[in-house]
DNA sequence: ATTCGCTTATCAATATTATCCATTTTTAGT
DNA sequence: ACTAAAAATGGATAATATTGATAAGCGAAT
């Protein structure tokens, strides 16, 4: 992992189809170092994965919340049950256990503020353990990356 | 944007790296169809940016904090000015204006409990418009998708 | 029912790119 | 300075993206 490593960590970070060829020029290099480092640096896990970033607004998905929960039972099964029940609710994209007031943290996106309602009457008031919800609604994305800084 | 569209995304969203040819076979096409419907889709903007996700672990950068923040002065230019230097914090990867007690809902990263601590005393505290931080440090990251749902 | 115009698909040709390999160069330790 | 290991070069080829010409499907208007 050393500087060119980083680089093209940063690059790809940013736009991962740009092409062995663009990255070399970049980077003072052939295509082949690019190309080997790269398939280095997905086999030792330091890609995780490629993705594409679509446009939430456009979709319809515009409402986001952040939504902060206690717990009623902390033992090991009610709390390994309710993390698996969570979880598979596909409208939380993001979901921590986090220290402070509140137990976990979990980001969620909906098309209107009635799916957002249904939401919580249907889906989380089905999950026994919770104890208290408050949530946060997103008024405005200010600034979202998916960058780690190197 | 029919139901042939919505899967290429769905895809995409997954591993934006597949060829056409996979994702033709996938939809019983051919690659140009698959082709230029994605590059329709990349130019009306549902696409907004082909990107790799790195393990912040395996980097270093196992600290995550959200930072709830309320401010003194809502007025727009000293609200505008503490929305830039906020912005401009690149430890800071996501920021949010939010409802409820607290304005702001920051996501930051850090490779230690000190860079975490410096970066309170040192940025964050140099911004005279904040009144009032809640950190929530993340103990686990039980899910992180980048996904929308269509 | 028929024709027109539009959309979207297929097929085939070619331009680019990824991928691999043999060889050379660089680097770091002795 | 010498050696071994690591990394880069340059070129070959296999795969893919990209383009263009063409054909099929479908709704609206006649």
């Amino acid at each position: 992992m050393d500087n060119i490593d980083k680089r093209i960590l940063e690059i790809l970070q940013t736009d991962c189809l740009k092409t062995a060829k663009e990255m070399a020029s970049e980077l003072s290099l052939t295509t082949t170092p690019i190309y080997e480092r790269i398939k280095k640096l997905e086999k030792a896990g330091y890609i995780k994965q490629y993705v594409a970033l679509l446009d939430a607004d456009l979709l319809g998905k515009s409402i986001v919340v952040f939504l902060n929960l206690t717990v009623k039972d902390h033992h090991v099964s009610k709390r390994t049950e309710f993390i698996q029940q969570m979880e598979s609710l596909e409208s939380i994209t993001e979901f921590y256990h986090i220290s402070g007031s509140y137990d976990f943290l979990a980001k969620a996106r909906f098309s209107s503020i009635k799916e957002y309602r249904d939401f919580l009457v249907n889906d989380v008031a089905s999950i026994s353990n919770v104890s208290d919800i408050e949530s946060q609604i997103v008024l405005e994305e200010l600034k979202y990356s998916t960058k780690v800084i190197i």
